[in-house]
DNA sequence: GTCTATACTTGGATAGAC
DNA sequence: GTCTATCCAAGTATAGAC
């Protein structure tokens, strides 16, 4: 899809004044989202926040949605960058659960994924909208599909349990804790539930269904 | 708190006109809020839905927030003495496994949740709403609470897994997984989990974790 | 209790000066 | 590329006729 932004120096966005414009409205419409949600991110607010003016949303992105469809893609590929770096030295379910929940806790704390929840959210209110926003989190499903896959895949779980069901709900999870975090402050229980989870996951390892031979190199993911 | 709306005959709502318009509106900003979302639920848009004038929302409610919160009361109210009758039969966690699972994807199929949803996520843009939606959203959680506690208290299962962290992470997915089959239609990656769970219930409850007398009252649930 | 009409505010979006 | 000024649509809320 071609940038709706005006045309910059050399595609791919380089360092110039456009870009660093940009980037301060990107910032400030995630920062945005955060505090007040998909119904307070208007350009005006935005804009506010950036410093800048509001008709400069209109040029660099053509609309408000664009704007925080930008914003989505940029915390979308923060954090995934940092799973994927995180997640590599994952070689048993229970190291899964480990990194895993120790990333999560980050991004309760600092707030993340309200950028994403409030996207999904609000994406029911703008037509056309709600397929963009599901285009930008299949990503996140993929990711933890093929996290699990690399982990149980060659264990007897991996029947009981198929990696892409464990996928969808650990997304599921993961956006409703942060729904609930959001809501009350709470950040406390989530956090408690991932050290709980830290603290199963070894148990539920041995209880017979770990790796056969823990030293097989783990099945390509498909 | 005393009602916003004008004074009825008789407190308590009887089944004159003015509750009749209330009960309209009431079920119109629920079918906005499911289709719209939060950022979409106006007065124009519910009155419009509710075939009446937009001026009623505010002469009954005095504010769209209001209106708002009354029809997350609704559901809320409707959706927790379904799930009390439906859980009184559960004895065991397979079994409440399967009530909630039944229960849950009716939920799903409806759109029930949406409300919370979205009512959480909106909450962020307007002042005051977070504490009034938070609040409403706590006898889910302690319903949770107790429904798990009744039937896994006096299991070895609950020193491992405290029924509070229990519900939270239960809630949290439920409305994780309402989030993502609002967004992209997909209610079947819901319902194919609940399956899953309704079929390795029953294996975890053999694993030498269930009840040590089953025939024992469950535990009082503080 | 319900409607029409209206005041006021906020927000999306564009035009044009700089 | 950024700003000011402005237009227009939509929203909240109130006043007053019926």
């Amino acid at each position: 899809m071609a940038r709706s932004g005006p045309s910059s120096r050399l595609a791919g966005g380089g360092a110039g004044r456009s870009a660093e414009t940009r980037k301060l409205l990107v910032d400030a419409a995630i920062e945005t989202l955060r505090a007040e949600g998909f119904a307070g991110a208007s350009a005006r607010a935005i804009a506010a926040r950036a410093g800048c003016n509001q008709a400069l949303v209109f040029y660099h992105f053509g609309s408000v949605a664009s704007l925080l469809l930008a914003a989505l893609d940029a915390v979308s590929a923060a954090r995934l960058a940092r799973y994927g770096a995180a997640v590599e030295r994952a070689a048993s379910p229970a190291e899964l659960v480990e990194v895993a929940a120790a990333i999560f806790a980050e991004d309760i704390e600092a707030g993340h994924v309200t950028v994403l929840v409030e996207m999904i959210a609000g994406a029911a209110s703008t037509p056309g909208l709600g397929a963009e926003v599901a285009a930008r989190i299949a990503p996140w499903r993929d990711f933890a599909r093929k996290a699990i896959d690399s982990v149980v895949g060659r264990t007897p779980l991996a029947s009981l349990l198929p990696s892409g069901e464990l996928a969808h709900g650990a997304v599921a999870l993961y956006l409703g804790l942060e729904l609930l975090s959001h809501l009350d402050g709470d950040r406390a229980a989530a956090l408690s539930l991932f050290e709980r989870a830290k603290q199963v996951a070894p148990l539920v390892e041995v209880l017979g269904l770990a790796p056969s031979s823990p030293d097989d190199p783990p099945q390509e993911a498909k």
